[in-house]
RNA sequence: UCCCCGAUAGCUCAAUAGGUAGAGCGAGCGGCUGUUAACCGCUAGGUCGUAGGUUCGAGCCCUACUCGGGGAGCCA
């Protein structure tokens, strides 16, 4: 293997013209009697080789022919425009070298399961929607970074092994550390409030770990959290920071990652449109058009959509159908057979969300104020709205302990949640923190906590408070609202779901 | 915890009324000078998830279990 005049895929453009090398793998090819186009992938992109017989040894040719997809390879040649490749880039193949040839590569260019994908994951990174997934992901937490670098954070990172329940008591991952019980952070938040008495404006990014029994498309077990806290804040200095925050992880992404968004078929202008101000609505106001002939428009009209997406299906399957009973060539009855478990799948979807409708509008419509919005009520209220939505003062009684009681309105918290556009639902919970220490100490005993593990929260309160505040902002759900991805298991590497570890 | 669906070749799926298992992809071989999930021909590849039951006969019907997917609830 050489590393002369090696170069990357996404930097062609810069070298159409002299030899050139590129390392990589094969992602798939095609050959045919005296031509063989290799499609070779490298981390960064790929690019369409093209060998020639009579350009290159016999041999080589004919070991090339049969190289097995994803052999790891060096090939050299020039760099030529050519608009029917893919990148808009090809290499004419004078030399080359198979590194490690690979055979029965188990991942192939046709659909597979999810189960199967999920157990050959350490593989399915290397496939086109998974590695755009991944650099999508690697933008946004470089947004997060940058966002709160660039703003006069100061970046502290808290324990994953903790003593303090920041969340829900039943969502622990407990530890034996030395014959002591600990659990896995819910959140750095605690800490993080003591951090913010030290510089001021403070953040933190880690994986935090929760236990809950949801098995849904929205919920991991393990998943990336930011959470910044800022000492001398009230909720409004929240919003504003928040979406702050998310409107330049979107800006980000469209400059970063057109081609990936573009791959994955995510709504570029819906993602154009995250720009401030965002919606702000009060939870009272959230249960009311819950509540209101608004939502039941809503969901009429959605039932009425959804019906008509269904007589249009199956008059498409019914019309497949037909034509497979007819005298077709193999690849025709293919074609037709794809198509139909295609259009099946979808069908089952529309069947379920037909089935859900009514759920969702009774749920909604016998919504009584004290509850916290479910996920099927986050979902109307973002699907009503064209970008993300604040809904701000929940019921105390719904929220954590740590949550400043409205001094207006004692019923409530000064917290929010950010509900993305489009069906995603929450990305963001933050609040303005207690800051008063009798306060404080009756909603920990309220909740049942023990006062003397919070002793140290405690003193936060005795030695100069002050107003702060801070949110939660999960990374995988923003990545998967910011793409289009339906199931947040896509958006990690190795993901780890309630009942399901793969690899 | 509950509800629904599924399990057939390495992968994705077929199998009409219960009658002895098929296709595509992948693999192997051959053909083709511009392919775009290429195409065409040939070959190999199966204890139909497991256990039991009904039947002359079970991939198909019944029961239990295991595993997977989707949804509900609960929650970020």
């Amino acid at each position: 293997m050489t590393t002369e005049n090696a170069v990357y895929i996404n930097e062609l453009k810069d070298h159409v013209g002299p030899e050139v090398t590129l390392h990589g793998w094969l992602y798939n090819s095609r050959a045919s009697g005296k031509i063989q186009f290799l499609i070779v992938r490298d981390g960064t992109g790929l690019c369409q080789c093209i060998v020639e017989k009579g350009k290159v040894p016999d041999e080589l040719f004919e070991q090339l022919k049969r190289l097995g997809q994803e052999s790891s390879l060096s090939v050299t040649g020039t760099i030529r425009a050519e608009e029917r490749s893919v990148g808009g880039y090809e290499m004419a193949v004078t030399n080359a070298q198979a590194v490690a040839p690979a055979e029965g590569y188990p991942i192939t260019p046709k659909p597979h399961g999810v189960e199967f994908l999920m157990r050959h994951r350490h593989l399915h990174l290397r496939s086109q929607r998974q590695w755009a997934i991944g650099k999508v992901r690697h933008t946004v937490i470089d947004a997060i970074r940058r966002y709160f670098n660039d703003n006069g954070f100061v970046l502290v990172d808290t324990p994953i092994f903790t003593t303090i329940v920041g969340e829900d008591q039943t969502s622990l991952f407990e530890v034996d550390y030395f014959g002591r019980p600990l659990h896995l952070t819910q959140t750095g938040q605690l800490y993080l409030e003591s951090a913010a008495m030290a510089y001021g404006r403070v953040y933190c990014f880690g994986p935090t770990f929760r236990a809950e029994k949801s098995k849904t498309r929205r919920h991991l077990t393990e998943f990336w959290m930011v959470e910044p806290e800022v000492a001398f804040i009230d909720l409004d200095g929240l919003l504003l920071l928040a979406e702050g925050l998310v409107s330049s992880i979107a800006q980000r992404v469209l400059t970063d990652n057109r081609s990936e968004l573009q791959t994955l078929g995510a709504d570029i202008p819906a993602l154009e449109r995250v720009v401030p101000p965002f919606h702000r609505l009060t939870y009272t106001e959230a249960v009311e058009i819950l509540k209101g002939p608004k939502t039941r428009e809503f969901l009429a009209r959605e039932r009425d959509e959804l019906q008509q997406q269904k007589q249009q299906m199956e008059g498409r399957i019914a019309e497949l159908e037909k034509q497979q009973a007819g005298q077709l060539k193999q690849w025709q009855q293919d074609k037709i057979a794809a198509e139909l478990i295609d259009l099946r799948g979808e069908l089952e979807e529309i069947n379920t969300r037909i089935e859900n409708n009514p759920k969702h509008d009774q749920l909604a419509a016998e919504f009584r104020w004290g509850k916290d919005l479910g996920g099927s009520d986050e979902t109307i209220i973002s699907m009503m709205h064209d970008k993300p939505v604040f809904v701000t003062h929940y019921p105390r009684e719904a929220k954590a302990f740590y949550m400043k009681t409205d001094r207006q309105n004692e019923q409530v918290v000064q917290n929010f949640d950010l509900l993305a556009s489009a069906g995603f639902g929450e990305v963001i919970g933050g609040s303005v923190r207690e800051d008063d220490y009798d306060r404080l100490l009756a909603r920990i005993k309220a909740e049942g906590l023990n006062p003397e593990t919070y002793d140290w929260y405690l003193d936060l309160r005795k030695y100069g408070s002050v107003p702060h505040g801070g949110f939660g902002l999960g990374v995988e759900r923003t990545v998967a609202w910011v793409i289009g991805e339906r199931h947040i298991r896509q958006c990690i590497p190795f993901p780890r779901m309630m009942d399901k570890v793969y690899i």
